[in-house]
DNA sequence: AGCACGCCGACT
DNA sequence: GTCGGCGTGCTC
């Protein structure tokens, strides 16, 4: 629609009343300015709100969104410059252009620092090439053949449209070199295959038996996804409930209507098992979207998303800032997950942005957990979102048995860290011919080394923390910064052999007891440092099936997306580890992590047994564990955050300084808190020192706004920041809802 | 984010 | 006398 236009008394250019600049348009790029920049259109080019452009800036030129909103029309118009390019991309629509703004906001973040996030795909801005393949020549008889290119020629006449010459090879059953050598003689002419353009077909998999209640609750959220519109649904239920048979019923849904689903999974349960499920499901492998897939398999998705070929994108948190047309529901499952936080850069939590899109897009949202987040059961509560709770399913094994062992009572032998109890139930489970997992959350060998002639520790020359030995590599490694050195043969501080001692676990160390306890037991050691990617999971995840494998000892990695069939004891070697810190949702996210890897003990017929190794057996989250009672523990933890004014009845924001040098740190710590806001219904706490207070050679102070849920705490920070002048060779970093207190 | 411009140390 | 270190500031 054209709109009127005005004069416009300052600029004396025509302003419509849609508030643009005829020949003028706002470009928001990728960079972190403080907005878009205005450019000049070029005669006849059709640059509306959301068209993808390259643009100069500089000496360079760079892929941008014409964006919405008026031109800021504060720059000369002989100052602008001429758009170079329109892009032959889908246009961004205005939903995402929305979207970006508001993370924008919400994270204190330039808008283009957030563009940057969704056009991350070097290449997949233009269309890729036709690749290509072959025809058969004109005039060719296949009668006139040798029998292996006569094979080739039929498939060809059956099927006369341009072949990939190895699709070609393999459905007339011969080498590729037969497929060259006839190109070579003209047999084969060139032709260019046609672009991917078809969405795949979703109907030829398996939709499952489900329960009443599971149908139930499908039937509800199949509803939803009909109707449209936003608005968020909690899908509860323990390990095994089969929550995700229930929501690939809606994903099931918004594809059967041509629209697209994204599910976004934490980084880390992206594996390869339950990628399978929604092949089992749909008949073919949905698109994937996480920080390792790269290159042209990155852009080719990109491009599937952005022109709709993709109906099912199955994704990490990165995933929200893809360009979908038409998106119909967005599904969070384990929502509870910490890693849908990304820390640096644009401090955003995925799960908050996604019930941002969706709403933005008007379409509803699905949060999927075993043990949801008090955020979220506090927005049941307000009845901001429904609730689908699926009980327990009808003939599978029930919750495990879970028991304490009292680490003040029953001590574990000095230099061990398996008590006698656990190693008694280790012992008789394998017996049993079954299997058992110790689960540790830690890395390596040791946590910390120190010499016994002089008490000297190994620390990191990078960050507050010790270095970690890693005995199969030899090695004492950081696990903040990835600084390395090898163990050196006496101790550097006052030159005595062998005088280096372990101090504390790490799962290398309970493998190592392991072996000397258990005769003959065979172990299968689960880290990021043992499994390399969905090929060395999948290696183990077989082993472990197949019973190879007696006793597992693994690292946060073993909590997900794995099925044990044949595993029926958990020990976890230190239940206390997670508590401590002081971190505010210390409590709650141990609470998730044990009930998580003590959902992998049981089996079809039988209960499985977990152990929890605690100093504290008193502590609620023992409590909860060992009772059941999830329900008590949750109402205890949400009237302690209630009583604080914390999250989730009130609202933080991290102000992070950073330098290399900490008397600058300390400088700028200051002179933000000289300026500190002041006022009814919030607090500035702080300056202190992070607690990793040198993280990768940067000394850290931490700020905290503690607000209650009516300030609009952007408003505050944004002003204060701006008030504020801190040294230049300081940084300054806002997270807002933040989740780590590092 | 790049890239240019701009002032102080070790080289021919 | 220069080459070049990266601090600071700008890009519509």
């Amino acid at each position: 629609m054209e709109g009127g236009t005005t004069i416009d008394p300052q600029g004396g250019e025509a302003k419509r009343q849609d508030g643009r600049v005829p020949g003028r348009v706002p470009v928001l790029l990728p960079l972190p300015l403080a907005g878009p920049y205005d450019y000049a259109v070029p005669e006849g080019w059709d640059a509306t709100p959301g068209t993808l452009v390259t643009a100069p800036l500089g000496g360079r030129t760079l892929a941008g969104v014409v964006w919405h909103g008026e031109a800021d029309g504060g720059v000369a118009a002989a100052k602008l410059r001429p758009l170079s390019a329109l892009l032959p991309a889908p246009p961004m629509t205005a939903p995402l252009m929305r979207f970006i703004d508001w993370v924008a906001h919400w994270t204190l973040s330039p808008p283009g620092a957030v563009l940057r996030m969704a056009l991350s795909v070097p290449g997949a801005l233009t269309p890729p090439p036709r690749r290509p393949g072959v025809m058969l020549g004109e005039g060719v008889d296949a009668a006139s053949l040798p029998p292996s290119r006569a094979r080739v020629a039929a498939v060809l006449a059956e099927a006369p449209v341009p072949w990939a010459a190895s699709d070609l090879a393999r459905a007339a059953g011969v080498g590729v070199g037969v497929i060259k050598a006839m190109r070579d003689a003209g047999l084969l002419i060139p032709a260019l295959l046609p672009r991917d353009a078809e969405r795949p077909d979703l109907s030829a998999g398996t939709p499952p038996l489900l329960s009443p209640a599971q149908a139930a609750a499908a039937a509800s959220l199949r509803a939803a996804v009909v109707r449209g519109g936003s608005g968020a649904t909690l899908l509860d239920g323990v390990t095994g409930s089969g929550k995700t048979e229930v929501y690939l019923e809606a994903v099931a849904e918004a594809v059967a209507r041509g629209r697209q689903a994204l599910v976004l999974l934490p980084e880390i349960a992206l594996s390869a098992q339950v990628i399978a499920r929604f092949r089992q499901r749909f008949g073919t492998d949905p698109f994937v979207w996480h920080s390792e897939v790269t290159g042209a398999r990155r852009r080719d998705t990109w491009r599937a998303v952005a022109e709709g070929r993709a109906p099912i994108v199955v994704g990490a948190r990165s995933a929200l800032f893809l360009p979908f047309p038409d998106l119909g529901l967005i599904v969070v499952d384990e929502e509870h997950e910490t890693a849908f936080k990304q820390e640096d850069g644009v401090a955003y939590h995925a799960r908050d942005m996604a019930l941002v899109r969706a709403h933005l897009t008007d379409i509803p949202a699905v949060l999927v957990s075993a043990t949801p987040s008090l955020e979220t059961l506090a927005n049941v509560e307000r009845g901001r979102h429904q609730r689908l709770h699926l009980p327990e399913r009808h003939g599978s094994a029930g919750m495990p048995d879970v028991g304490v062992i009292d680490l003040r009572a029953t001590p574990p032998a000095r230099g061990h860290f398996i008590a006698p109890p656990l190693a008694t139930a280790i012992t008789e489970t394998l017996a049993r011919g079954e299997q058992a997992l110790l689960f540790l959350n830690r890395r390596g060998f040791a946590p910390l080394t120190l010499c016994r002639a002089c008490g000297h520790r190994f620390q990191c020359p990078n960050c507050t923390a010790w270095l970690v030995e890693h005995r199969y590599l030899r090695r004492l490694e950081c696990h903040h910064c990835g600084h390395a050195e090898p163990v050196p043969p006496a101790c550097p501080e006052c030159g005595a052999e062998g005088s280096l001692t372990p101090v504390g676990p790490g799962v290398e160390r309970i493998a190592a007891e392991c072996r000397d306890r258990f005769e003959g037991v065979r172990i299968a050691e689960m880290s990021s440092d043992t499994i390399h990617g969905a090929a060395g999971a999948a290696h183990y995840a077989t082993m472990i099936e197949k019973r190879e494998v007696d006793l597992i000892i693994g690292t946060q990695l073993v909590a997900k997306g794995w099925h044990f069939p044949h595993l029926t004891l958990v020990g976890v070697v230190d239940a206390d580890l997670g508590l401590a810190g002081g971190d505010l949702r210390a409590a709650e996210r141990s609470f998730q992590v044990l009930h998580q890897v003590g959902g992998r003990a049981g089996r079809a017929e039988h209960a499985g047994r977990v152990l929890l190794q605690t100093w504290s057996p008193d502590h609620a989250v023992m409590r909860a564990l060992v009772s059941g009672d999830v329900d008590r523990f949750v109402a205890e933890e949400m009237e302690e955050r209630r009583a604080g004014g914390w999250p989730p009845f009130g609202r933080l924001a991290a102000i992070i300084v950073s330098s290399p040098d900490g008397a600058v740190a300390d400088e700028a710590a200051s002179a933000l808190r000289a300026t500190a806001p002041e006022g009814e219904g919030f607090r500035i706490l702080g300056p202190a020192p992070a607690p990793l207070s040198i993280l990768r050679g940067q000394h850290r102070r931490r700020l905290l706004l503690k607000a209650s849920r009516g300030i609009d705490v952007q408003a505050l920070l944004g002003d204060w920041l701006a008030r504020t002048t801190v040294p230049r060779a300081a940084r300054i970093d806002v997270d807002v809802d933040p989740v780590s207190f590092l």
